[in-house]
DNA sequence: CAGGATCCCATCTGATACTG
DNA sequence: CAGTATCAGATGGGATCCTG
């Protein structure tokens, strides 16, 4: 018997490449994980471990960490359900949701420049 | 008699307003200080002392730090004058000034949701 | 399952002093 | 003026182990 499925799709566990030079962007939404746990809420609430997948190698520690501080800052609901084992979820509120704009302003520039941000680096290295 | 004046306007020591909670912001152009920096450099080139004006309490070593990692991202241009006492002057480049319109993105997000977010985390700290 | 508790380390930042 | 050198502190992230 499978557990009850999420209401949403299964996350693409490759969701975010480690080879992907995003990590080079220069600029950043909230720590280091923030922007990932918006992507990876954006089509619906997510369970601890089900974020947990695509965020490689993320400690429980650090997940935590990170979900605490968007929930003070009002950008994620956290939800526990009484029950054995627990279960919780989170989602987004709206202010949350309102991030995904900057993230796609953020994307849009990487596509525009991120290349030559890499190519001067390169070019810089060189010497 | 005084120096020769920059080719732009004098920086407004205060535009960075210490108390503005714009350091509340989950999001960041760079390292620290590089938006900030950006913004200096936004009407024209500028010293490396007068661009430490406005950034209040950098140290010449944060500065600079942050100035090279700038420059080999190709985002500013660094031109040292053989002059005795030195004179340096940092300029934005194209791809710099592309940043621009990132900043733009966040001050907009800013003066929509900023201060839901703090009321957020406000209520989540009185608990 | 969803975390809490500890320990540790790298990085970042700043303070201070000095120099071509 | 525009840095460099050195040192000290804070902070963030991670490894590991443990638990309701």
């Amino acid at each position: 018997m499978t557990p009850p499925p999420s209401v949403t799709p299964a996350l693409d566990p490759e969701m975010f490449d480690p080879m992907c030079p995003s990590s080079a962007l220069p600029f950043q939404i909230g720590d280091k994980w923030t922007g990932m746990v918006v992507l990876c809420l954006e089509h619906g609430r997510r369970r601890f471990t089900e974020i947990r997948g695509p965020l490689r190698g993320i400690t429980p520690k650090v997940l935590t960490q990170t979900l605490r501080a968007m929930e003070r800052d009002g950008l994620v609901v956290r939800t526990a359900y009484p029950e054995h084992p627990p279960r919780v979820e989170y989602e987004l509120t709206p202010l949350g949701r309102s991030l995904l704009t900057l993230i796609d302003a953020a994307r849009t520039w990487s596509r525009s420049h991120l290349a030559e941000l890499l190519r001067a680096r390169q070019a810089y290295d060189a010497n």
